[in-house]
DNA sequence: GTATCATACGTGACGTATCACGTATAATGT
DNA sequence: ACATTATACGTGATACGTCACGTATGATAC
């Protein structure tokens, strides 16, 4: 009886549920208010914000990929759509000629800083401002915990 | 100056992260073990638990689509797809002719209930027992005041 | 009765995310 | 050197989820 699947408790059915409800609707309210403000979509904010934050600008794309916490060709296909928008760039690697080098545009680098405060502020609204610091970080900790599960169990 | 969007401090900044990541990765990881196990999704579970839990094992489409936390054209494609599949079926409102039902065919209560004993147990390894449960209750608090902020923006 | 408004819901278009697969290049072993 | 293994990454197929739109029916006002 050690194995045998248990049913959730009441409690835990509306907690699962919960969850379950965020990965649908934080998402699209974000991507909604960025399509409607910016023309971007949150995933081309993910990309542009993390390349923005590296010092030229650009990264290898697997290890990008790692550090967004994206499939790889997630990313691929994503900066196939955003090349064709102009707000990347894909440049050869002169060391490893398998490998490319994703780059922001100046184009993209423009878009994201457009884009970013009102971005932010949505962000602050939905999550950072409903909550108190403790509450916060007691999130990220739960979260956290939840994504080492899934990590191992990979 | 109350309204000047601020960037987020590298602590809301990883919160934020990581609840972006669990957006797709729970999800992900849910589907990939379904998809091995049963063939189904986990929109597919979704909408096969709803339906077996109401009593005649059927729902009208709005109401259901709301019930779920869903998109009405979510639902309607969803279950375009689970027809083809022979998981549910649609029928006609006899008091309603605008509308129908989605009712849950015999292989679709056949086929949640070889699949739900294994997507319990992993949902069950994911979340429930990565948390005790005060912090598991805490959790559902903590989501449920961010789903709060996502109404009420819409 | 007729017109207008409201509601139910299906469909198309499109962007998104995963998985499988394939190609090209680099690293390693012999 | 050559063969084998490993790595980087792009692409296609498919399922999915949102938005816009349209049709059909019901409710309401006159």
């Amino acid at each position: 009886m050690d194995d045998s699947p248990q049913w959730l408790t009441v409690e835990q059915q509306r907690v699962w549920r919960e969850l379950l409800r965020l990965t649908t609707r934080l998402p699209a309210r974000l991507n909604r208010q960025l399509e409607e403000d910016s023309g971007l979509s949150l995933a081309d904010v993910d990309v542009l914000v993390g390349l923005t934050d590296v010092p030229d600008g650009r990264a290898r794309v697997t290890e990008f990929a790692r550090g967004l916490g994206w499939e790889r060709s997630r990313l691929s296909h994503q900066v196939a759509r955003m090349e064709r928008a102009g707000l990347v760039r894909r440049e050869v690697c002169e060391d490893d000629g398998r490998g490319s080098y994703v780059a922001v545009t100046d184009a993209g680098r423009s878009a994201i800083g457009s884009a970013a405060p009102a971005h932010l502020a949505l962000v602050r609204d939905l999550v950072v401002d409903a909550l108190s610091d403790d509450d916060l970080g007691r999130l990220g900790v739960l979260v956290g915990a939840v994504l080492e599960r899934i990590a191992a169990s990979d």
